[in-house]
DNA sequence: TATTTAGTTCTACATTTGCAGAACTAAATG
DNA sequence: CATTTAGTTCTGCAAATGTAGAACTAAATA
């Protein structure tokens, strides 16, 4: 089990793709491995190979990234080995709360202004209006993701 | 000028928030300072003294802020102070920005995607699967922004 | 032109983060 | 029951990050 040069550019786009959505570069390595590589399910001594990483590192990344429910593992009768793999099913799941995580500010926005006084009432209309754009994004969201889980 | 408990309080909240999307906690708290404070207006001075923090602090925090198109300042005839204010009507292209990169991700899965052998139709196809989804959130959003930018 | 003001840049430092390797552990195997 | 296997936990370290304070600068003021 190798990878082509291909592969390899891939996984570190994917990579530093994976960083800035809030992983550690090795998470976002590993993630990344799991969804370009040819085989599907890697061992953890095959991943830490693949991507010249620490054996702790490999430990914690893999368990970072399983307790973030991104990835899974299987075993195989007769076999102690666990087979890693990424829970792709999951990815939607992973967006809509993503999404709906930053227009949670709505709520902390909704705090601030029953704070504030009414002397700046410009200002106050501006923060309303902000506020009202979180929450029509919401009903919108809501119903897409609906739109999409009942599809035919 | 000065804070009220509650205001401090509401700071702290805010400020984690915006931690946790990308600042470092002193822009986060300026910029929820600038939010919840009843002077909409503050100078670099009022900021340092109401925040407790340095001078550099405040300088730098300052100037990523408005690099990162969250706050602006406004001067006053025959006074040298700047004063700064959130752009708050920036914050629904924040929004729409960072909606948009979140499902940026599917460019890149289609170049993996095009890179993947055929030996693995059922991992394919659900790779596949996640890309009509972001193709489709893709759409929505577009058209809930358009949605919300046109309302009467 | 000396001083004050408003802010920036430089230097230093403490904390946090990310990773590696060694030591360890529990289960399976010889 | 000694050894191997498959991983986890511990220890330490190098680099990055976030902040403070001092030194500096450019413009305005006395």
């Amino acid at each position: 089990m190798n990878l082509t040069e291909k592969q390899k550019v891939l996984i570190e786009k994917l990579g530093v793709f994976n960083e800035r959505s809030g992983m550690t570069p090795v998470e976002g390595r590993i993630l990344a491995l799991l969804i370009v590589s040819d085989v599907v399910e890697l061992t953890f001594d095959e991943i830490k190979e693949l991507l010249e990483i620490g054996k702790s590192t490999t430990s914690n990344a893999l368990n970072m990234l399983q307790i973030k429910g991104r990835i899974e593992y299987i075993t195989k009768l007769g076999d102690r080995k666990r087979y890693f793999r990424v829970k792709i099913l999951n990815w939607e799941k992973q967006i809509e709360q993503r999404m709906m995580a930053m227009l949670a500010m709505s709520d902390l926005m909704k705090e601030v202004l029953a704070n504030r006084s009414d002397k700046t009432p410009e200002f106050n209309k501006e923060l309303t209006k902000l506020n009202q754009f979180f929450d029509f994004m919401r009903e919108e969201f809501s119903e897409s993701f609906f739109k999409w889980k009942n599809r035919k």
